[in-house]
Parts: C-alpha cells; structure tokens; sequence
DNA sequence: TGACAATTTGTTATCGATAACAAATTGCCT
DNA sequence: AGGCAATTTGTTATCGATAACAAATTGTCA
C-alpha cells in the first residue's frame, strides 16, 4: 500500500527527542507541557513543514470533526449569496470548514446531499428552509449534531433556528399597502406550489387583505425561479387580465424590479398610477430613480448570528432554541 | 473515552456471516463478491442503518478523500455565484463534497483558507484567481493534489486552468467601441490596486485605444468593491472632471447599471450622448431599456467545465492543463 | 474426471492521531 | 530536608476502514 510520507507528529516527537503525545499537545495547543517542550517541538515541527491531519484527528476523536454543512436553495440567489459569504467566513474564524450544498426547493436533494455529508461526521449542520423530507429528519437525528434551520421561522425548528418570520414579512407588508390607500392589489409570484417561504409571505399578505376587506384582486404565479424577467412578464400577465390594480405585491425585490422595467416601459407610472413593494432589500435597487418599499433582510447578521450560534453550541454551552433576526420594512417611495 | 455507537462494518460482517472485508468490497460497488453475498450485505446494512465513515475510509487509505476545495474571491457576486452553483452541483454529481473559502482578493487569505483546508487532505482544489502567496505556492505542490486555477488565463497556470482572458475581454470591447466612432473614452473601474483581473481588463481595453490612437482619456477607479452605487458614483466622480466623454466602460455590469442610473437622473442619454460598456451579462442587465453592451461570462459553464476536468484527472485519465471558456462581446444598443 | 484458471472470501497489518491512565519530575510549604 | 500537591511527560489501547496477500471455492475445458 503506497502511503504518503508527509511529516507526522512521531516525526516531530524523534526529532524533539519527546513522545508523540506531547507534541500532540503543543499542537493543539493545550496545558500540559513547560514552555522549553513547547518551543522545541514547534520549532521543529516548523522545520519538518508539519501539515496537521485533520483526518486522522477526527478518527481518533469523537470531538474534532470541524466540517460543517449549509445547504441552501441556490447560490445564485443575492440574499443566499451574502449569507453563504456570512456564514462561511464566521466559521471559518472560528475554526471550522463549511461544505455547501444546494437543493433548487427540491427536498429530496436536501436529502441525498446530507446523507453524503453525514458520511464525514460533519460538527453541525445549517439548512437553509423547514421543509425536509422523513429520511432527512431521521437522520439529523442518528447524526446527534447541532442543527440550524436558517431563514424561516414559520415551524417549529428540528433542533434550533435562526431568522424570521416570512408570514409577517407578508402581513406586515399586506398593511402598509392596504394603509397607503390601495385597494385593487395583485400578488406576482414565483415557483409555484415548490417555496414554502414565498408563500408564507404571500399567505402573510392576504391574512393582511383580509384585515382590511380587501380581497387579494388578483395573483400570478410563475412557475420559474424569480428573476428580473419572471417578474417582467408576471406584471405582463397580471395586469393583462386585471386592468384595474392600483398596487402589486412582489416575491421579491428582483421581480419587483423587472415589473418595473415593464411598467416604465408601457408607460405606467409608479406610485402615481400603480404601487410597487418587493421584498429582501437588495442592492440592485439603488439603481431606481425612487427607493423601493421593500422589506429589509439583514443577510449577513443572520448568518453571523447562526454561525456564532452553532459554535457556541459545539462548545458546550447553552444557546437559545430560537433566534428572531429583525426584519425592517422600508417605506420607500413606490407606494 | 466515550466512543459513538453507530453501526459499523463489522456488525454488518456479523449480522451477515461473512468478513468485514467482504462488507467493504460489497459497500463500495466494485467487484470480487457473489451475488448472494450482496444482496444479504446490502441487506442487513439497510436493516442496520448503516452509515459509512468516510473519515475512516479517508485515513486507511490513500484515495478516497471525496472533499474538493474551492475559493472565491466572494460570494455575493452574481457571477461567482452561478460558478459555485454549477461547480458544487456538478462535484456532487459527481460525488465529491465542496469545501468553500472567500479571500476577498487579499491574498494571504487565501493561503489561510487553505492551510485548514489542507490539513482534511482533499481531493482537488479549485482557486478563482490567479494570485498566490509563495507559501500557498509551495503548499499546493506538496499537496500535490489537482489544482486547477479559475477565471483568468492571462498568466501560467500552477497546475490546470479553466477560465478566459481577461485582457482579451477589455481588448475586444475597446475596439468595438472604438469602431462604434467613439473617441472621448472612459473607464470606471473598483478595488483599485487589488483586483487583478479588473485591472487586466482595463489593461486589454487600454491596449485597444493605444491601436485605434486613442488616449483612454480618462479613469475612476473607485477603491469599493463593484456595486450599482460604486457605478453611480464612479459615474459622477469621472464625468465631472471630464465633461465631453461620449463613452464609458465598466469594471462590470453592476456598475454599468449603476452609472446608466446616474445618467438617467441627469438626463444624459445613452447611446445617443454617452455610450456604455458593462462586462459580465449579468441577468440584471434585461431590466434595462436597451440591451447593454457587454461580454457575455458563461459562468455556469465554466464551472461544470471545471469540475469535471478535476474529476477525469482524479480517474487518472489525461486531461488538458488549459481549458478556455469562449466568452462573447454582447454588441447590445447602448454604445 | 482431473487440472488449472477465475472468482469469491478471509486474515493480518496498518493508516495518524487522541483518550485514559500511569509515571516521573518540579514546586512549594513547613 | 521532607512531604505532598501540581505539573509535565510517557505508555498503551483504540477509532473504522482499506491494502495486500493468502486461502477456499467455483467454473471450465480437454
């Protein structure tokens, strides 16, 4: 069997002239050794390029594996994006190594994902959703490590949970609009019938019409991923068959966007003729000539917070169940 | 030392009446079993729960380490994040994990990144940029494991590369632009003395005005990341030092979209006063009024071209070191 | 049927670190 | 100096799988 001949902590202990399990301990950096023992072996172990193997240490530990798990729905998505770009560089401060996945909404994918990642004893797990499948559920459980339910607050967590409730992103959002006067409002949606969280915010939206007597006038739902264009031709679609809405309620900011791009380009005027509100306050919306009404998603904050949350967890101390991370509405001027 | 419990290869090799051996060969799909065997393997692992630990399989053995590296310079850019969806989609296809890592174009952080990750013995190691300290250098060659470097070919790769070139990208859409009858030229760019590849396509872009005789009559690069509001601003920094530009190319669509915003306010119109060039195809770019000229990335492409280049070489099958991607000028109606 | 090859199965050693416990050394106090 | 506690260091067993080789079984053909 051909082996790899990198340094290992046996050379380090022959060349300091001590046993391997002290070198083990300066390495990991401990009590347990004078500071003439620790200079030596270092000084060694810089000598020899000693490259720590993180495989055999979780091998022969229950407590070291550092590989976490984050899956999430996409990459692509901007909101994903930043906490992806959150959470991997707070566990990486921390000390420990994120390994991604992406389940496009399909729970089954969650599944097939985790069950190769559980494959390499990961320290804790972070999904990006509430929905999962049985298999999934039974085997966060065998696993026996933490687990973040990242985004949605709407369920109870499996085990903890970090965000927000998308049921009053959608209310909350629902009453601003029905207080601003309007009273024909259309919801443009997308992945119908796939984004459980979409539509939460949707079901929060009409709970708010409902409030006020207005009956939501009219919806359309895509079946696409949401994007620019979804939302250009969803305001195609919606205001071809209901001439008459004086305000549009969209899945997010992006779609909000493209139905922009439309309105302007038939001439529609915003706010005055037609009320737009998106929802995740994103960047690309400085670009507009009014500030968007949207809801801000703190992005970076959630992840840091889960991050910090599950490190915390990992290391034995008590951590809330559930942590809400404060969602704002920004009026803007679009409504 | 408490031990996990989980059901292991030698209670399947009980359970079934045969080796352990017997177990691992029938787990690993390969051959050198009956089929009877199999099927009362399979059998009991399935009744068992059996989970495999790869962190087991990885430090017996030299080959099986199924985790791939990857760094980026971040994740919330829209073009990196439709490499990361189609990198980690395809490795999981293929049956690797991704391991994730930013560096944020500071060097030494990526060598950071990769010394945790190195100590987890992966697979393969994908890097987005060709930037490297001298200790990330020589820790890749005493990996030696496949590297292949993303993004930009415009120097020698370490190892294996699958990108384009960056200067070519600048260099084209300035002779386009100069063919277009444009002569007063800007270039608005970000992350001034950090972004190598930024710069090389303004090196490109520079190149093409020096053949046309045209003196890139004025710069702004802003010391921000790329963002609409970078564009913005870059817009209204190099436009009021420089009134009689007729065109504007920029470190990226985002910004492009943002400086056709700050024209918009000001009622500059483009194409007509002032021509556009972003760099990207971003999707946000179709919200636009006008297709916006610019170079098309294929992102997603480039990222399953990769991951599977890494794979063919991990099977020991010949591969070529230098993949490139065909990246293609986007004529569009705004210069 | 016998001989030899091919297939199937088992045995033993091993990867590189850590846990648990034991032993040796050092420090501190009266 | 003596005795006890605290600190430092070493020894042994072990984690769960795979590689390499050996043995047993099955299959094939003259």
């Amino acid at each position: 069997m051909t082996r790899k001949t990198s340094t290992k902590l046996e050379d380090i202990a022959r060349a300091a002239g001590v046993s391997k399990m002290t070198v083990s301990r300066v390495m990991r950096g401990g009590t347990g050794f004078s500071d003439a023992t620790r200079d030596k072996v270092l000084a060694e172990a810089d000598r020899l390029q000693y490259l720590p193997n993180r495989i055999a240490a979780a091998f022969g530990s229950t407590e070291t594996s550092t590989l976490v798990g984050l899956c999430v729905p996409r990459f692509t998505s901007s909101l994903f994006g930043h906490v992806t770009e959150s959470i991997q560089s707070n566990l990486s401060r921390l000390g420990y190594q994120t390994v991604i996945g992406s389940h496009d909404q399909i729970a089954k994918d969650e599944e097939l994902w985790l069950k190769t990642l559980a494959a390499w004893r990961p320290a804790g797990i972070l999904l990006a959703g509430t929905r999962h499948t049985p298999d999934t559920i039974e085997l966060l459980k065998n696993l026996a490590v933490p687990v973040i339910e990242l985004w949605d607050l709407t369920t109870d967590p499996l085990d903890m949970a970090v965000g927000f409730s998308h049921f009053d992103c959608g209310l909350t959002m629902g009453r601003y609009v029905a207080q601003q006067g309007r009273r024909q409002i259309g919801y443009v949606g997308a992945m119908a019938g796939i984004d459980t969280m979409g539509r939460a915010r949707q079901n929060g939206f009409e709970a708010a019409m409902a409030e006020a007597d207005l009956p939501l006038t009219a919806k359309e739902i895509a079946h696409d991923h949401p994007s620019f264009y979804t939302g250009f031709v969803g305001t195609e679609n919606i205001l071809a068959r209901n001439p008459g809405l004086d305000a549009l309620y969209y899945h997010d900011d992006e779609m909000a966007i493209g139905g922009i791009a439309y309105l302007n380009r038939h001439g529609i005027r915003i706010k005055h003729d037609i009320g737009v509100a998106g929802w995740g306050g994103m960047e690309a919306a400085s670009i507009l000539p009014e500030r968007l009404t949207t809801t801000d998603i703190p992005a970076g904050a959630l992840g840091k917070v889960a991050a910090e949350k599950l490190v915390t967890r990992l290391r034995g101390d008590a951590v809330d169940d559930v942590t809400v991370v404060a969602t704002r509405l920004i009026p803007g001027n679009t409504v």
